[in-house]
DNA sequence: TAAATAAAAGACAAAAATATCTTTTATTTA
DNA sequence: TAAATAAAAGATATTTTTGTCTTTTATTTA
């Protein structure tokens, strides 16, 4: 569905939003602890992160990776948007160049639909609040 | 949502399919023409399609890939299954390396409904079925 | 101001996915 | 039976994705 630098980019992003909702910044180490992943990798996909100002960070000692109130209320589409592009909310399933009515692949409506709901269902998923259920241990980051 | 060599085994069989209603058999060169593929990597797919039944082949002149009943009713779910595995029908949408209801997540209530029906729609999609819609031009396989 | 800390940046490596080219095998037909 | 045809098989190449390692830059604190 996403690739794996996407997964790990959504992970991170509730793993900070945990964290960050009491003030804390935290460090590259232990995100990648945190949600099972390569240190290095995921320090890049926080940096590319970062310029597109989904994540915020601050170099130095007590620096480390934090969201802002505006970062909190990005949606996970957001986040799959700035690492996958829009292929998956606009592209066609069968991988025909351009998805189109005037000239549908065989499950073009078909997969109209679930597209459409699998954006809906990143649209309403706010990092913020999925961090709360985490914060609750109701969700897990790792297995 | 798919890798590119699970669509272009798609769109394949489908065109296959058509062809093959006519009781034709389709040479690799005209199907690659067909759907738009490289022709030796869809060879390859096929080969690997043929040898796991999923469409039947004969070599020399007069050869070509067709379809039996069997491979008519052959759902898109199980060119997928055979092409991809069943990560996309069982996965976690976060890949956490398994799905549980006992460590979710943080999207799976969600995500495991967009899951499932993706699976229904594969699983209702057949083969055969598909290519009438073709074969009345309603649908494509390329753009 | 020097040392320690942590992210940013850049270079490199490995693995997987995608694509191409060549040779072999089976089959048909002239 | 020889020539032609078409898939099967095998080898190789390219590109993309994923992962690692090293150096640089900014910041804090002692
Ligand atoms: S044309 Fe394939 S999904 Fe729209
Ligand atoms: S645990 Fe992620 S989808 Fe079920």
């Amino acid at each position: 569905m996403f690739s794996k630098t996407c997964e790990y980019a959504i992970r991170a992003m509730i793993y900070i939003a945990q964290k960050s909702k009491t003030g804390n910044r935290v460090g590259i180490k232990e995100i990648a602890q945190g949600i099972d992943s390569p240190e290095h990798f995921i320090a890049k996909i926080l940096q590319d992160l970062g310029k597109k100002d989904l994540v915020q960070s601050a170099k130095g000692p007590t620096g480390g990776f934090y969201h802002d109130a505006q970062s909190l209320e990005k949606s996970l589409a957001d986040v799959v948007r700035a690492i996958d592009g829009d292929k998956i909310f606009t592209g066609c399933g069968l991988g025909l160049k351009q998805c189109s009515e005037d000239r549908p692949c065989p499950i073009h409506n078909q997969f109209k639909k679930v597209r459409g709901e699998i954006k809906l269902m990143l649209e309403n998923a706010k990092v913020g609040e999925l961090s709360e259920e985490l914060e609750q241990r109701l969700t897990f980051l790792k297995r």
